[in-house]
DNA sequence: AGCGCTACTGACAAAAATGTCGATAAGAAA
DNA sequence: TTTCTTATCGACATTTTTGTCAGTAGCGCT
């Protein structure tokens, strides 16, 4: 045993990348071993600092969930705002809804919703109708359909998109089949159901 | 204030409906409280018992969770084999739909499949496939459609109404729609999207 | 009534998680 | 180099949560 102490240097980051260290490890948690490893032990070790630090600059451990959930919060909507959809085909739409399906499962926004939805704490998601709202106006604005009509559709495939986020992998595991099975066949099926769903509307 | 000390009398139930009544509590915090509130002291004083009673029937808190899961899974897995489709109509396909989708908000059961996806626990859920399986064998056994072809149309439903169940309802609101909105949307494009699949898979 | 079994309980012990505080050291600026 | 600011940390204090134990009480049985 030696008696010497040796201690690492010290790392001294700027207050914002110190905040962003701390929630990328404590979003790293929260994907990747649930909730309930979002304790300040845990996050402290993850970030690779002293439980002191964490609390330096968040104040409670709850501050540290506050402050994850804004931040993905943003990234998702940033993700979303972010697709293409300028012309209204087929395969225009279809892109769409692939990226939108992405969006929801590849950054781990489907576990960040249902968090949001089991600790009852989906109020954080205020502007959701704005999002939607702004979605719809940018991304629609040159079809003649009911802007009510627009928000029904994007509320089915936000709601799915969720569900394939979250479920569809563990699900078509379970049934032996390829990861991505449930999200091809949703996406199958949405496509087909809403070209219906508009012939319907203009027949 | 009075000197007497005024005890309720002990209520002494059988070992089972002991545990009927610790397990029914759980599920009622787990459900309307989120899974944080599934603390020994939560659930015993939502039992209406003392801790040490729930950990002489559960021996720790996590056997509580564990056989709650598994509760909550023998509950949903007889609601979904009690569905009836006996003939293959348009009309009896979609009720089997409207049961599915209620037997996956009913019960919050996809309450419990988030916190089993986010806890990393699915593996408990050991029986899906047996279960798709059975339905599979016994619901569809008159129709001339693959097997596989069968599984992946309940890969979609199940994804789906699991994705309804959990976020349909908060989503409608948060778009200043009817609660059920969403869950009505899903249906009509699953209908219209299924028979055009069926369509396609026969011409 | 008396007895045995055990579900039940309060009080206490142990462990885990959160939060406080004074000291330290990294980096910028003088 | 010296000074100043403050991000960082270890040690400790507090609070929360879980688990133990010995005794109590409800209920069936004789």
């Amino acid at each position: 045993m030696s008696i010497r102490k040796n201690k690492q240097p010290r790392i001294r980051r700027t207050p914002e990348e110190s905040r962003a260290n701390i929630l990328s490890s404590a979003e790293r948690l929260l994907t990747e071993q649930g909730p309930q490893t979002l304790r300040l032990a845990d996050v402290a070790k993850e970030a690779g600092v002293a439980n002191a630090t964490v609390l330096h600059h968040f104040g409670t451990i709850d501050g540290v969930h506050t402050a994850l959930m804004e931040r993905m919060i943003a990234e998702l909507v940033e993700k979303v705002m972010a697709i293409e959809l300028t012309e209204d085909t087929e395969v225009s739409r279809a892109q769409a809804l692939t990226t939108l399906f992405e969006a929801f499962e590849q950054k781990q926004a489907s576990k960040l919703a249902a968090w949001l939805e089991l600790t009852h704490q989906a109020g954080r998601l205020t502007n959701v109708r704005q999002v939607v709202r702004d979605v719809t106006r940018k991304k629609f604005h040159h079809q003649n359909v009911p802007e009510d009509v627009v928000e029904d559709v994007m509320l089915v495939c936000i709601t799915l998109a969720l569900g394939v986020g979250l479920f569809g992998q563990t699900l078509s595991e379970m049934l032996g089949k390829p990861p991505s099975r449930a999200k091809e066949m949703a996406l199958s099926v949405l496509m087909l159901g809403l070209r219906q769903l508009e012939a319907e509307r203009k027949g």
